[in-house]
DNA sequence: TCTGGGGTCCTAGGACCC
DNA sequence: TCTGGGGTCCTAGGACCC
């Protein structure tokens, strides 16, 4: 077998090459594509129950709008500035990301989809000039979906996420900041620009230390001793450092593994003190957590269920968690809403008016393999609960959600969350989109 | 009046064992 | 009655990310 003057042997011993391509202001992107008339406007899409920004147009930027800020805080400027509010639509914008992730997996034989809005691709020996490369991949998504995307190039993912920022930033990069094309002396100049803060893996809180350390810039980040860095702070900051010196420490990651623990929780529209109502939104969110559990083919032996009062209220706080074991995993919706609500009972006191509660899933195995059992365990019992389950999906999947559910989730929810703004489902229901049409 | 939801990883500290 | 240290496992909490 020869070995030398293999090319793709040759490619592999290059140093790491990453992209990471990600929407800009993925939400509100999304939601023009739909509604031209959101161009050159100032439009926020808001989190869940329409509390707060999570995504914003560079007009509504522009305005001083920050990322989290309270609708109610920034709702005057509807009338004052025309700004645009939207409730998500969540089951638009993973629509939109399947299609873009797609597009872009076809300019990269690795890809690791970070986030709904985001991937990295591995570049790493391709025979290619990368910047024109970037430009390709930023006119397709553009000419196929119609989402804008920034593209950045480094020799670690922290380059690259470094990279995206400045493509962002400055506009004189059109979109694409290939760092492995610049002398390290001209990356250093660039990092100088970049606050420590801005750098992926450094919070509020690092900064603050950061900052009282003399580390202000991502060039003295960059400078740092690694070794004092892991003492001082931690191993995953030492990472990044090394990652800033242009030494790949984060491979790319393209199995997605499966979920270690899964949360559905919700704040509810309006406070909620009647313990019904409270046993309602429990059945529903573990029903969609049962789901998750089943979509990845995993049983959980760990339920923890909690309840809380909002924190902003005048009115006493009160927040509470319980976790419970079942003798036995399960994925069986039935049996893991019967452990919450047991979960519930204890926990629940009268006379607070609740904002939210949640369910997690932990201890998650993948099912049918070396899982524990219960010494009573029945396996006739086993095969039909498997059956019904996947009956529940299966008519769900084909009807729509919610078609089947158990009657516990209740068929009026008086506390469900506020969606005042919601657009419709264009591309993933038929229905909804005729009515958008008929407008 | 009105303030999101869903994840991961690391660390410190306690319990327990040898 | 006095005396030690190291290892493992678990949990809670903190910090970060999008």
């Amino acid at each position: 077998m020869p070995v030398a003057a293999s090319p793709r042997l040759d490619s592999t011993r290059r140093k790491p090459v990453f992209a990471l391509v990600d929407g800009n202001n993925f939400y509100v992107s999304c939601e023009r594509v739909f509604n031209p008339a959101l161009e050159a406007r100032p439009v926020v899409v808001l989190s869940n129950n329409d509390g707060c920004a999570v995504a914003r147009s560079a007009e509504a930027k522009a305005l001083g709008i920050a990322m989290g800020q309270p609708w109610f805080q920034i709702q005057s400027m509807a009338q004052s500035h025309g700004l645009i509010a939207l409730s998500s639509n969540y089951e638009l914008y993973a629509d939109m990301s399947n299609r873009m992730m797609r597009i872009l997996a076809d300019f990269s034989p690795r890809q690791e989809v970070y986030s709904i809005d985001e991937c990295f691709l591995d570049l790493r020996g391709m025979d290619v000039d990368l910047t024109l490369l970037a430009h390709g991949m930023r006119q397709r998504v553009a000419q196929w979906i119609g989402i804008p995307v920034g593209i950045g190039i480094g020799e670690s993912k922290t380059l690259a996420k470094l990279a995206n920022h400045l493509a962002k930033k400055q506009p004189q990069w059109q979109g694409v900041c290939d760092l492995t094309t610049l002398e390290e002396s001209a990356q250093d100049r660039l990092m100088a620009c970049v606050d420590v803060g801005d750098v992926w893996g450094v919070g509020r809180r690092l900064k603050e230390q950061l900052n009282a350390r003399g580390i202000v810039t991502a060039l003295d980040l960059k400078r740092a001793d690694p070794v004092i860095i892991q003492r001082q702070f931690s191993v995953v900051l030492a990472r990044t450092v090394r990652e800033l010196q242009g030494i790949s420490c984060l491979p790319l990651e393209s199995m997605v593994a499966p979920r270690q623990q899964i949360i559905v929780s919700r704040s509810f529209g309006k406070p909620v003190w009647y313990l019904p109502e409270l046993r309602q939104a429990i059945t529903a969110h573990m029903s969609r957590a049962a789901e998750k559990l089943r979509t990845q083919a995993s049983v959980a032996q760990m339920v923890q269920v909690f309840i809380r009062t909002s924190p902003f209220s005048a009115r006493p706080f009160y927040s509470q968690g319980i976790t419970l074991p079942l003798a036995a995993a399960s994925d069986d919706t039935r049996l893991l809403v019967k452990i919450a609500q047991q979960g519930l009972t204890r926990i629940y006191r009268a006379g607070y008016d609740y904002q939210k509660v949640g369910v997690l899933l932990m201890d998650i195995q993948p099912k049918g393999q070396g899982a524990r059992t219960d010494l009573f365990h029945d396996a006739q019992h086993d095969r039909r609960t498997d059956q019904l389950m996947q009956t529940l999906d299966s008519i769900n999947a084909r009807m729509g959600k919610h078609t089947l559910k158990l009657a516990g989730e209740g068929f009026v929810q008086p506390w469900a969350m506020k969606r005042n703004r919601h657009t419709p489902a264009y591309t993933t229901n038929i229905r909804q989109l005729a009515r958008a049409w008929a407008k």
